[in-house]
RNA sequence: GGGGGCGUAGCUCAAUUGGUUAGAGCAUCGGACUGUCGAUCCGAAGGUUGAGGGUUCGAGCCCCUUCGCCCUCGCCA
């Protein structure tokens, strides 16, 4: 530390220009760092920014200067400017600097490749400390891996590393092409309120006491969906936002408590209407940040031809590797557990992995898949080896003589297997089997090299059911939610066969991940009070929760629909991470905590006897009081 | 709420079966050095092994409790 301050005095005993005390920085930056070329040559230049590097040969001195756009090479030669070389040996990283000086080409053989900007160099002829800093806990340097925790309590100098800085770079301009794009659409950007109504459906609300009426709470916006409908039935005709929605569930790799969506309404459309225009968002949006081309139209996939092919609502479509259900042939052979299941109203489904049977061993199967399936509440899981014998495909298992010779062919035939694959077999009730093969099929196709991460598959999925059984409830619920319009010609089944209703819903679907997804609105209060009783929503309930928006329904609803984008999501798609917090330039750890910050925290008793709380005695947390 | 992984110097990691004074690279600090760019060379400093307790002659390592981070199931209309 006393070196520290002995160096600033150093420093000041110069001539050079030391403003710290005083305050007066007379060295306006006049370009950006790293946007130096070989075309600045000659240029006199003022930068600003942080030493990024130092390297002291005792006479020359170098200092890589970094701001946001990147680095450059300044240079401090003692026979020009003695007093400036001399302030510069006591540079140390991370103090900020702006330094003037004249661009000039660096001599053959001497040039770095390695930086945009190496070709050329500054030679400094007089240069400001603006501010010392503290040694970094850990260095502004993309190659060293340093743990998220020290990352998120430091993300001031986390956000200094370069892939930090692009992708809030790359944030930054997909929203402004979404900006644009609605712009340039004929939408208006409105905002809708955060402090809002609960409503006990759905995830979990975040709650805000209120102060003024006592014992009463707001809830933060799980999305601004009823917002945004009464801004169709105001007129507005068009309306778009990039907005934060807050869940208070538990978070994941791809999941924050809070994160932002781009919201879209229109009225007068149906839903090719908004896939149709949404999708040219999307397409722009892939073409100016990556330069990838997006075939248009997008692939349009149905509900059941997803579930039926991939086993989930969001099928990786890169690569084909599709499922077959085998119950048929299965329910014949002699093997109890498939026999079993078949009986029993379920289905045996499975997927045959080219190449599979040679990378994969009897113990990869038996324990690494077998389990990972598991996971995700699999009972089992069956495989098959495909080799050759006389140039045809035989089945190699200890299932095998369950099977007679023509059944093995059938199998053979239906997953159109040839020698080296693996065929895996789950048996089940059906939710149960899909929803245990769709990952075993991604990962799959991962591992065997079939998911390219550089290939980008779209598809729109539609014609989702309007209702999914809640068997817990003994009700039904709605899929996406209780405000979607079912497609016409299922309208009839509205009394009879609700659980087949399709719906005028849509998600947009990018490599096996969601990231948005709409609907058609009902806009006609006597349909949507229908399906509000098949819902099991009484006409109180109803009422209750959104008896402001069924009156505004009364009043001359136009036909409207929209869709959702997931914001975060699609800037890790973007941005090639799995990890929402590298995409949010202040994020919370898993437990909702900002390291930073250290929110959530412990408020005074006088704060919370405003708003008429009480906190109730609990076990554990350290930061409460004693 | 369940399952799994991790926690050792500022950072990234090592430390044999429980056994000497817990090591290395980077960073830091001092010195040397005319073109470096992951500078180099010489030297120095740096540790409550997340915390607490236990077993043991002896614990970074074993046991219990606890805190934190990550992944995951449930959850996320």
């Amino acid at each position: 530390m006393t070196f520290r301050d002995d160096s600033i005095i150093l420093l000041h005993s110069n001539q050079d220009l030391n403003p710290i005390e005083s305050g007066v920085f007379m060295l306006k930056r006049t370009e950006y760092c790293g946007r130096l070329r070989a075309s600045d040559v000659g240029k006199s230049v003022i930068v600003s920014g942080w030493v990024h590097s130092y390297r002291d040969h005792g006479n020359l001195v170098f200092v890589d200067l970094r701001d946001r756009e990147g680095l450059v090479q300044l240079v401090f030669d003692p026979e020009n400017h003695p007093d400036t070389h001399k302030s510069a040996r006591d540079l140390r990283c991370e103090w900020v600097i702006s330094a003037q000086g004249t661009v000039r080409r660096r001599s053959e053989g001497m040039t770095n490749p390695k930086l945009p900007t190496g070709e050329i160099e500054i030679a400094v002829e007089r240069f400001e400390l603006q501010n010392t800093a503290k040694t970094p806990p850990f260095e502004i340097d993309d190659a060293t891996n340093v743990g998220e925790e020290t990352r998120l309590q430091c993300r001031y100098i986390d956000l200094r590393r370069p892939s930090m800085q692009n992708r809030l770079r790359i944030r930054h301009r997909v929203t402004k092409i979404v900006r644009d794009f609605y712009d340039d659409n004929g939408f208006y950007e409105i905002e809708t309120p955060f402090l809002g109504k609960s409503t006990p459906e759905g995830a979990r609300d975040f709650l805000v006491p209120s102060r003024l009426c006592k014992g009463m709470f707001y809830a933060l916006p799980q999305s601004p969906q009823l917002f945004k409908q009464i801004l169709m039935v105001s007129g507005m005709d068009r309306y778009f936002q990039i907005v934060r929605c807050f869940r208070d569930e538990d978070p994941r790799a791809d999941r924050q408590a809070e994160f932002t969506q781009i919201d879209v309404e229109m009225s007068f459309v149906n839903s090719e209407d908004v896939m149709a225009l949404n999708e040219k968002l999307i397409c722009r949006i892939f073409k100016e940040i990556l330069g990838v081309e997006v075939p248009q139209p997008v692939r349009r996939m149905t509900y059941q031809e997803a579930i039926r092919d991939y086993g989930i609502d969001r099928p990786d479509l890169r690569f084909d590797m599709k499922l077959k259900d085998i119950s048929d042939i299965a329910g014949k052979s002699t093997f109890k557990v498939f026999t079993g299941v078949v009986e029993s109203g379920g289905i045996v489904k499975g997927l045959c992995a080219p190449g599979g049977g040679r990378k994969y061993s009897r113990s990869d199967i038996e324990k690494t898949l077998a389990d990972f399936v598991s996971d995700f509440g699999g009972k089992g899981l069956a495989w098959f080896k495909v080799e050759a014998e006389n140039g045809k495909p035989v089945l190699k298992s200890n299932l095998v003589k369950f099977f007679t010779h023509e059944q093995q062919e059938q199998m053979l035939q239906r997953f159109g297997a040839a020698d080296g694959d693996l065929i895996l077999l789950v048996a089940g009730p059906a939710g149960q089997v899909n929803k245990a093969l769709a990952p075993l099929r991604v990962r799959i196709g991962k591992e065997l090299g079939f998911a390219r991460p550089e290939q980008y598959a779209f598809v729109w999925v539609v014609d989702f059911p309007l209702f999914e059984w809640n068997p817990d409830e003994k009700r039904f619920d709605s899929m996406h939610h209780p405000f979607t319009s079912p497609i016409e010609e299922d309208m009839h089944k509205l009394e009879t066969d609700p659980g087949n209703i399709r719906s005028q819903a849509y998600d947009l679907v990018v490599n096996g991940s969601e990231i948005g997804g709409g609907s058609v609105r009902i806009h006609n209060p006597a349909r949507q009070a229908k399906v509000f009783d098949l819902l099991n929503i009484t006409r109180q309930q109803a009422e209750d929760r959104f008896g402001f928006f069924l009156r505004a329904l009364e009043y001359g609803a136009p036909p409207h629909g929209g869709i959702a984008f997931g914001l975060d999501r699609l800037i890790m798609i973007l941005t090639g991470t799995d990890n929402i917090r590298d995409v949010i330039a202040f994020p919370k750890t898993q437990r909702g905590q900002c390291l930073m910050t250290e929110a959530p925290s412990t408020v005074e008793l006088a704060q919370l006897n405003e708003l008429n709380l009480r906190v109730q005695a609990h076990s554990h947390g350290k930061h409460q009081p004693e």
